[in-house]
DNA sequence: CTGTTAGCGCCTTCAT
DNA sequence: ATGAAGGCGCTAACAG
């Protein structure tokens, strides 16, 4: 690998020059560029971006880590924030913690060694702490999708509590009476705020929400499949389900279909996030769906603008709406 | 930012020597090493990875260069890329081309010049020249899902064609004679290879091909629905639908739907790649499926080997097999 | 407009 | 068992 040494010697000039002609940067003839420019070509250099870094103290890398890119939300977020890293000139590296705090920690320690120059995170599990270490650490960190309270902290997320409360309206206008909640782990809070969407709509209809009809579990389709089977079980049986995520829905449906319970003539189903449209072909489950994509793309421009001191000087929130898209698991006649 | 010489100065010794504890190399006592260990973690001491890789010409970074992260099936791969990598203290940088050429070769000079140890390259469009380009100037890479003719590289791909051909297969012993086949562009070795397939299977089952019933648009949602369209109104009517990878089946559902064709009923339709199973609620399609996960983790695994000179001199080929799932797309009475 | 000096943070090499 | 010198490739700061 050629250096800028390389370079320089072979068009006669200083290493400096090289740079700054690389670079743009300072003063320099057309003819000195021209050489440089031909030695560069000649040589198929490329600079060093460690060495670069290494003395700028800027790497033109975002970490993105969240729990698990398999999820189609998540991955349309991704997608959204590397297309808008890469209009940056930045690059993203991606890790997955599937929800444990131990990966997330040991993912975090080797993203700073790495010298990221900022990160956007879905933390993982209930523990803030390590949000709070990266915080008072002084690095730039973005949250993404969840609430990190107390934490003064840039969050970028959808309005669960919203679009549990625009689903169990939805429901409630349809007569429903006995809805069963399956959510997601305590302490997230994407599942708490969609519980407490759902008991608010449930309150401001005057109904009260017994015992046990708030089942939590995590996002997974095997939780979606087992808190179905116990919703089910509950001494008032349910009329409708709503799910607090894609793989919960689906996990529902799985069970549901089992068990011999027609969606919706027998049960209505709701869920928050949508199936990708690429992927849906039989337009069938009714849902809250958050704008993924916009959420990566306005996460990764507030790290960005924060990078460069161009973001307001306190924690910002950005809360995006949820739309809630209606198709036909909703539709039971009571 | 603590520094090994602030970490030395702490601990009294001096810089290299706190270099040697932190690496485990070379001597030093368990007295110094104590001391040393409580000044890393007083001062929160982090090792500079850019300085490190500056001088040891490692990275412990991965490059996955693929088209776009969105379709579920590199979805899955990127998944199997990470966890492997990440087993092996590796970190992946992800980035998407969407096909486009030129995108790739900007993503492949940067990421040159960020010194990633190698690259999984699912390379964009029909042209080699990117991933020759890369092999020649002796940069590890191993290309994924697809072949690349003519250029000796490291290739873990599926079956393409032996998957075609058994959906060929299966589409003929139920009777179908008239098979459109709804391909990618020519160019991409597995829009080549699962027309080939389909070609191999008609020609042995004494069947010819009509003029235009293999169709050529690209591996998206809105091809696989402007392809059944053209398809649909082909002179011999086809009654069986062969789409060569997951968006175009999709695309296909969809138009088909539009026409008020009943697949099953009216026509069969088979295709490529598999729907996540936390995503198929309604287990419908008729498809060869690729292990993408497997893919993911043997491309990954192979490159790791290539860099600790693990792996056999010349390159290897890994063509991982391709799994018909019958389900009900394909059910149509003849 | 161009060059020299110095140093980013670390580790290889050689000395002690 | 420990330390000093030097350099990985680049660029900020200062000369000229």
């Amino acid at each position: 690998m050629p250096t800028i040494h390389d370079v320089a010697r072979l068009a006669g000039v200083a290493p400096m020059t090289v740079s700054r002609v690389i670079n743009r940067s300072g003063y320099f003839s057309q003819e000195t560029r021209a050489r440089v420019e031909r030695a560069i070509a000649d040589l198929g250099y490329e600079p060093n971006s460690l060495a670069r870094s290494l003395r700028s103290k800027r790497t033109q890398t975002l970490a993105l880590v969240l729990t698990d890119i398999t999820n189609p939300f998540f991955t349309t977020l991704a997608r959204g924030v590397e297309d808008t890293a890469r209009l940056a000139g930045f690059t993203v590296i991606f890790c997955n913690t599937d929800e444990s705090g131990q990966k997330e920690a040991e993912y975090l320690k080797l993203l700073l060694q790495k010298q990221v120059d900022g990160f956007l995170l879905v933390p993982a599990g209930s523990s803030p702490d390590a949000v709070r270490a990266l915080v008072q650490h002084g690095t730039p960190v973005v949250v993404l999708d969840r609430r990190v309270p107390g934490v003064p902290v840039d969050v970028v997320r959808g309005d669960s509590e919203d679009g549990a409360y625009q689903l169990t309206r939805l429901l409630h206008s349809l007569g429903h009476r006995q809805i069963a909640v399956l959510s997601g782990p305590s302490g997230v809070s994407t599942a708490d705020d969609r519980v407490a969407g759902f008991c608010r709509a449930m309150a401001e209809a005057g109904l009260d929400v017994p015992e046990g009809t708030i089942l939590r579990g995590d996002f997974t389709q095997e939780s979606g499949y087992q808190l179905t089977r116990q919703a089910l079980a509950l001494p008032l049986q349910p009329t409708a389900l709503l799910a607090a995520n894609n793989f919960i829905t689906s996990g529902a449906m799985k069970a549901l279909q089992e068990l011999d319970v027609d969606v919706p003539g027998d049960l209505a189903l709701v869920g928050f996030d949508d199936f990708p449209p690429s992927m849906v072909t039989f337009p069938f489950f009714t849902v809250a769906s958050q704008p993924a994509y916009e959420m990566g793309q306005r996460a990764t421009q507030l790290l960005l603008d924060r990078l460069q001191g161009n973001a307001p000087a306190d924690p910002q929130e950005i809360v995006l709406p949820t739309n809630l898209i209606l198709r036909r698991s909703h539709l039971k006649h009571i």
